[in-house]
DNA sequence: GGCAATCATTGCCATAGGCAATCAAAGCCT
DNA sequence: AGGCTTTGATTGCCTATGGCAATGATTGCC
């Protein structure tokens, strides 16, 4: 395999410019989605790149507790982002998914944070763009992280069979 | 100038790569730092990189309102991670600076998100680590980043005349 | 049919953030 | 000098987010 530890300098350009882009992730919602919080976006996310889940794998995704993803979830409801509903096989679970409103909420943080990085980008050289792109894009397989461009459109893919 | 607006491919590229950084951000922490939460951490880092700063000033690097950095201090004092010093010409003034005890909490961390950041790296083949590092540190000086490799070892640089 | 496991929720605590108000100290302006 | 304004920090009070422990409601297993 042509896989191996990489090098300091490789992970120091990467740490460096991961504080910028955590700098970034949160402006863009502190200035675009008013009432939208970090946390709650990052449900969002889930929601819009899982499809409806339950309150646990909720939860386990966000890395939080139950409890944490609860209280979100009355928060997100108040605001009409989600909806939830009882499973009729299994009535402990609670179903968790995002509506139309909560999409658009994704959509419109996303936009915005698709300009500060344009904003970043546009300083970068056009003749070093494309690689820039490959490497993002290299980092983030790596990652094993699923590009928004892959999102389900409704919830039928997050029901593994 | 060879500048120009990024195409959208390269945009989601990033886009894509920044929530994976962001949720390695905040992993490098609840795991390695015991006690400090992500807004302690960057108020920490600002101070570890700017050098000592008055509440005002602290505040604004962070993006928060003065009464926020100011708990956050007393939070960060109890802990024994900062200091606090009225100035002796305007005593209106507090200085904060940043303590032995703070700064190690910030090497942990950042040797910490460095292991997670080197885990995903080693999966990428050597030959494009070289690239990644490239493409990684023209976006970080495109965003007007300071590298880590260069913060002052004692507050001398934060006091411009 | 009863008991253990699972899922969601509620109670209580700490951190983090904001706005408005207050206090203290400088600065400015007659 | 005395008064008004501006600046800097803090305090009071609110919401949001996070955790742990306990409780309630079901389901599944014996």
């Amino acid at each position: 395999m042509s896989l191996s530890t990489p090098d300091d300098a490789v992970v120091d350009a990467v740490l460096t410019a991961s504080r910028t882009l955590v700098a970034v992730a949160e402006r863009s919602l502190g200035a675009a989605a008013e009432e939208t919080t970090l946390a709650q976006y990052r449900a969002l996310v889930v929601l819009a790149s899982r499809g409806p889940l339950r309150m646990v794998d909720l939860a386990r995704a966000l890395a939080v507790t139950p409890p944490t993803a609860g209280r979100m979830c009355d928060r997100l409801l108040r605001k009409g982002l989600i909806r939830r509903h009882r499973a009729s096989d299994d009535r402990r679970e609670v179903k968790v998914s995002i509506t139309p409103a909560g999409r658009n909420v994704v959509d419109q943080a996303t936009a915005r944070r698709r300009e500060l990085l344009a904003d970043i980008l546009a300083r970068i050289p056009v003749r070093r763009q494309a690689g820039v792109a490959a490497a993002f894009q290299a980092f983030a397989a790596a990652a094993g992280e699923v590009p928004d461009s892959q999102w389900p459109e409704q919830a039928s893919a997050a029901e593994p069979g």
